[in-house]
DNA sequence: AGCAACGCAGCAAGCGCTTTCTATACAGTC
DNA sequence: GACTGTATAGAAAGCGCTTGCTGCGTTGCT
C-alpha cells in the first residue's frame, strides 16, 4: 500500500540502512549511491513515516508555539516571526520542522493539554507567547511541565511572558511596566491627573504589570488615584466599550482613559465619540502594543510599540539553537512610546 | 529514563497490552485492573509517547490547519473556530487530539512543503483556509498532495476556499463574487460612477472572484469601466494607502473606493484622509471581510460581512466526520453586506 | 610489497506501542 | 459433573525507521 524505507531500498539496490542515511544526510554516502537512491525516492513518490522516523531517533521535528488567543494580531505577528525563524518550510533554517501554532484561549487547562500533547509527541522546542495566568496552583503545574520538556530534551522559550520560576526556559519578557509607566507619565506631562484605566483581566501578569506601571507613574507625579478609576475587562474592544462606559458613569471628569491593549482603546474611542466626546479635545486616549492597525484609528492612537516581531524572531532562533540564549537566560525586551493623535492637553 | 507503557505494566502487575487498552478504552478491562493501571499512570507520571503509539496503530492525532497569513485575523479567526471543534484541547469533541495551525504566508511552495510534513505526520485530517493561488502546475501538485492525503486516509476540507477539482476534498467556499456585486451595487445605488477598486494580489482566486463581482455589477448598471480604476496590491493596509494615492493621481474626480478586504480599506481611508477628502462626503470606501475592527473605522466600514467562525467552525466538525459534508461536497458560503457609515451618497 | 588506515555499505537490534490470537477462569446450562 | 459461553488478560508479532558495529575493498605510507 504505502511506499517504505525497505520498498527505496529494494528499487535502489542498496540496504535501507543507505536509503536512511541518504535521506537524513549525517553519514558519509557515495555520490552515485546517493543519487541512485534519490531518484528512487522520487520515482516511487517516497515520504518518510514521522512517527517511525520519531521513534526510532528519538526525536520528532515539531515545534510547538502557545498562543493565548490566534485571532489576536498581538499572538499572530509574534507567532509568525517565530515560525519563519523554526525553519518551518521556507524559513531560513535547513532542517524541515513542523512549526505549529497551538491556541490555548488564554485557558489554563488547554495550555498543560497542549503542553502534554506537545510532550506527547516529542517536540523538539516548546515556545509560550503572552502574558501567563497568575495562579499558584497552575503556575506550578506549567513549571512542572516545562522541567519535563526539559528534561526530555525539548527546548523551551517563553516569548512576552515572565520568567517561569524553578525552571530553566528562557524567558524573553516585555517591559509591559516600564511602557506602562512610560505612557502614563506621558498623559501626566501632558496635564491630565484624571486618569481612567482599563485593565485586562485580573489573574495575568501582563494586566498587572501594565496596571502597575501606570500606577508607579501616578505615584510619582504626587496623583492620588481613586479605586473608581480602574475597571477590569477582557482585552478586547467590547470589553473597551463597556469599560469605557463604566468609567463615565463612574467619572465624567476623566480626561484621559488609558487602556490596556489597542483593541481594548479602540474600543473606548467608540464609546467616548458616542458619548458625544471627541479625542482628544475631550478626552484622551491611549493604548499598548501598537498593533498595525492603531496607526489607522482615528485619531491615530498613542501607544506603547512593542517590537512583537523582532522578540518572536529572536526567541525562535533561540528555540532552534541557532541563537545563544540571553545571560542568565532572561532578557528584557522594552516597548518605545509612540506619541500620536488620541492623546493632547486636557480641557479646561 | 523516560518512563514507558511497560514500566507502568510492571508497576500495575498487568501486561503492557492492558495499560494500552485501558488508555485507549476501546477493549473491555475489568473496573478494578483499569484502576490500577490508572493509579500507576499517575504515579509514574507517564505521558504516552505518541510517535510510537502513532506507527503501531498507523494513525496519528494530528490535524492540520493551513493558513495565509497568521497575522491576519481573516485566518486567525477561522483557524481558532476550527481548532476548537476539532478537539484539541477544551474543545467540544472527545478525543485529544493536537490541532495545529501552519503558516504559509502565501507561498505556495510553503503550502506544498507543509503539506508533505503533515502527510509524513500521517495527520488525521487537513483543512486547508483562505484563497489558493491560481498556478496551474502548483494548483496540480496541491491536488495531487490531497489526493494522496486522502488516500492515506486524511480527511481534507477547504474552507474559504475554491473546490480543487480532481480531488474529493470537500470545499466550503465563499462567495466572494456574489458579495462583490451586492457591494458595489450598493454604491452604484448610492449613485456613485466612478468606482476606484483596490484589489488583490492578481494570481489569487478572492482577488479574481471578488473584481468580478464588482465588474458584474458596474456592467449591469451599465457603468463603463476605466482600466486606470484598478490597482492591485496586496491584502494589508500598506497596500491600501499607496494604491488610493495612485488612484487619485490617475482619476481625482473618483466618487468611490473599493478595497479588497477591510484591512486594505482601512489604508484607504488614511490615504483619503492624508489627501484632503471627507470620508463619506467626497469619497465613499468599501472593505470586505468585516473584521472586528472595521466597525471601529471612523466612519465605520461599509463591508461584506463573511461568517468566519461559523464556516471554520463547520470545516472543523467535517474534518473530524462529526458532521455530514454538504451534498456533493461543496458547499456555497454567502457574506452579508453591511451598510456602514464609509459609504454615502457621491457629491455633485 | 606489506600493513595500516580509511571510506562506504550492510546487518541487525531495537525504539515504544497496538492488536491479533490464544489462554485462563469462571458462570451458567442440561 | 461435563460442556459451552463469556469475560478478561497475556504473548508475541510487528509498525517503519535509525544507528552502532562489522566487514570489505581501496588507498596511502614506509
Amino acid at each position: 500500500m504505502t511506499v517504505t524505507l525497505a520498498d527505496v531500498a529494494a528499487r535502489a539496490q542498496v540496504s535501507p540502512a543507505t536509503v536512511s542515511r541518504v535521506l537524513n544526510g549525517n553519514y558519509p554516502v557515495a555520490a552515485t549511491t546517493r543519487e541512485r537512491v534519490l531518484r528512487a525516492v522520487d520515482e516511487l513518490d517516497y515520504v518518510l513515516n514521522g512517527p517511525a522516523s520519531a521513534l526510532a531517533a528519538a526525536t520528532s521535528d515539531l515545534v510547538g508555539i502557545l498562543v493565548n488567543d490566534i485571532a489576536d494580531p498581538f499572538f499572530g505577528i509574534m507567532a509568525g516571526a517565530i515560525q519563519s525563524e523554526i525553519g518551518g518550510p521556507g524559513g531560513r533554517a535547513g532542517g524541515e520542522r513542523l512549526a505549529v501554532v497551538c491556541n490555548t484561549g488564554g485557558s489554563p487547562e488547554r495550555e498543560l493539554t497542549y503542553l502534554t500533547l506537545l510532550q506527547r509527541q516529542r517536540a523538539a522546542a516548546v515556545v509560550l507567547t503572552g502574558g501567563a495566568v497568575e495562579d499558584a496552583p497552575h503556575a506550578a503545574a506549567v513549571a512542572a511541565k516545562l522541567r519535563k520538556l526539559a528534561d526530555a530534551g525539548t527546548r523551551v522559550v517563553l516569548c512576552g511572558r515572565p520568567p517561569a520560576p524553578e525552571t530553566d526556559a528562557v524567558a524573553l519578557t516585555f517591559d509591559n511596566r516600564g511602557g506602562g509607566k512610560e505612557l502614563t507619565e506621558h498623559l501626566i506631562g501632558l496635564g491630565h491627573r484624571r486618569l481612567g484605566y482599563i485593565a485586562g483581566p485580573e489573574e495575568r501578569t501582563t494586566t498587572r504589570h501594565r496596571l502597575e506601571g501606570h500606577r508607579a507613574a501616578l505615584a510619582a507625579a504626587g496623583i492620588e488615584e481613586d479605586p473608581r478609576w480602574t475597571v477590569h475587562g477582557r482585552y478586547d474592544r467590547r470589553a473597551g466599550y463597556e469599560a469605557t462606559l463604566e468609567l463615565l458613569r463612574r467619572d465624567p471628569t476623566l480626561t484621559a482613559v488609558v487602556a490596556a491593549n489597542d483593541s481594548v482603546a479602540l474600543g473606548a474611542c467608540a464609546a467616548l465619540r458616542e458619548s458625544g466626546l471627541r479625542i482628544p479635545e475631550d478626552v484622551s486616549v491611549a493604548g499598548f502594543d501598537d498593533l498595525p492597525f492603531s496607526i489607522d484609528a482615528v485619531p491615530s492612537l498613542t501607544t506603547v510599540r512593542l517590537p512583537l516581531a523582532e522578540a518572536g524572531a529572536r526567541a525562535g532562533r533561540i528555540a532552534m539553537g541557532r541563537e545563544e540564549p540571553p545571560p542568565g537566560g532572561i532578557a528584557t525586551v522594552r516597548g518605545e512610546l509612540m506619541v500620536r493623535g488620541s492623546s493632547g492637553v486636557p480641557r479646561g
